[in-house]
DNA sequence: AATAACTGATAACTTTGAGTTATTAAAAAA
DNA sequence: TTTTTTAATAACTCAAAGTTATCAGTTATT
């Protein structure tokens, strides 16, 4: 025979009354049932722990001690099974997150902000990946959700559009062109150009490609980084002209000039990327913000 | 339906192999027996606390968290059963104890020192108290241990001698008599007696008038204390003679000379005294030593 | 591709023991 | 003295813990 919370509450029960015939009461079964179990906890702990006269019950000295413990442990039980809770529906929990250091200032913060005023619970572990480290990482198990610019994902992964940006020229103070003069990319057509490296984030260089040769040009390419700032430091010392997402401009204290290139097609498109089948409970509450 | 520390047990089981044929063989049940009772706690808890697979069991988030929470409830259960036998058999407990001053010097700090070595659990509460006052508060529980030197005590009080102790005469140095001139307190017939109060223990008193009506006079009584240092001091200013207890020689700085009375049949005797029907544990154990 | 060796879940059953009612015995109160 | 209140005891019921036998998948092995 084994000690069983039963045990305890039954103790607690009639430790609180000092009277069986109350206790059973309160606890909804009969007096002989709690005398049996009582004496059954009794003779589990080869302690006594009341004094029963035909009249009166008082606690032993090993019994008042035990009263005091059950009561932590059922407050500690009970705290224990509402954090599992807590747990399980994700209001509390860990989230580990990888984005793309150009999507640093456009919705990691608006999320971290709406997470922490909703699911004040949720801890997030936040780390600067390339789109390819996020997909494996994410594959691994060891991310739960990244923010990539990717055309699409190997299977098992979900992702979902969460930010779209226009494409914005950059140039160096100096430069002729400016926001009248500009009219589309041919203009440009004998400059060098700095791009991201294709394979930081491929789709990105693929789309800038294809905004020059629908201008029937194919671009010169003189730098590639997978650094934006190191991009419009290439750009300011004039050693040639970049294609940004738009949204870039914030954040960085530049000293080169940004024009939105507008009447084109392509568009550069931010995506958060999570595995179908992760479990973290967090994540679907993530999910919903977004 | 209700946890019960046997799901807990099995959940822990579970949570280790991570196998339920394992777990339920460790557990000396059958594995479907197992599977209904994790299933069962599931329920209760209104949480997945597994994944399983066809192949495979893996715990969940809140599965993780329960299984270190679950260690430790089991823990504390065992230290709180643990505790609570030693308080049942006495090893750990306090002892409230009450002593006579004349007794400060021989019984009490040898007990204590062989208590805290043989039961360094049980915590004393030592006070000095009269005879009656100590009785008193045995009666009414407030006290689990008196010394006291009394003929007898009331009902449901037991008692045992635990020193005996011959009687002395006090004498100021200047006194005439001394060891060598000292023969039978009927020499001190004509002297004033300083005694301890009969109020404060009327056998002691009985017990100083015998010894003089042995010798055919009745003391002239000049002064009463309840202290023997006040005693003392009055002896040592020629108020007079007193006749104490032979060890409280010890312990004080006195300017009095003791001389032992000899070939008397009276003796004073420290007793223990207890209720007998005190519940505390810890008594058990310091009347084994006494 | 077929087979063997695992896994956990399901179904029908046995058996244990928690909880029941009825009663007793003792103590206190009326 | 009678009534009321207490906990314990005895005999019973029944819910559910645990059983055996089996199924239905998954992963190695041949």
């Amino acid at each position: 025979m084994n000690l069983e919370l039963r045990h305890l509450e039954y103790f607690r029960a009639v430790a609180e009354h000092l009277n069986f015939r109350k206790a059973a009461e309160r606890l909804f079964i009969s007096q002989p049932g709690l005398s049996r179990q009582i004496r059954q906890m009794e003779e589990i702990l080869e302690v006594e722990l009341f004094y029963r006269t035909k009249r009166s019950v008082t606690l032993t000295a090993a019994g008042e001690f035990l009263k005091g413990e059950v009561d932590f442990i059922f407050n500690h039980l009970e705290l224990t099974t509402q954090q599992v809770k807590n747990i399980a529906s994700g209001k509390i929990g860990e989230l580990r997150i990888g984005f793309l250091g150009s999507a640093a200032h456009q919705v990691i913060p608006d999320l971290l902000v709406r997470l922490s005023r909703e699911f004040p619970g949720i801890q997030t572990n936040l780390e600067e990946l390339s789109n390819h480290l996020q997909v494996e990482m994410l594959e691994k198990d060891k991310l739960d959700l990244g923010f990539v610019r990717l055309a699409r994902v190997p299977d098992g992964l979900s992702m979902k559009v969460v930010h779209r940006d226009t494409f914005s020229l950059v140039l160096p103070h100096s430069h002729p062109i400016d926001d009248d003069t500009f009219e589309h990319v041919g203009q440009l057509q004998e400059e060098p150009f700095i791009l991201f490296s294709s394979d930081y984030s491929s789709i990105y260089f693929d789309k800038i490609m294809s905004i020059c040769e629908d201008r029937g040009f194919t671009p010169k390419i003189s730098h590639k980084s997978v650094h934006a700032l190191t991009i419009f430091k290439l750009v300011e010392a004039g050693l040639g002209v970049a294609i940004v997402p738009s949204s870039l401009k914030e954040g960085y204290d530049l000293k080169v000039k940004f024009i939105e290139i507008k009447g084109i097609p392509q568009h550069t498109e931010l995506f958060a990327v999570w595995k179908t089948e992760n479990r973290n409970p967090a994540l679907k509450h993530v999910l919903e913000i977004l």
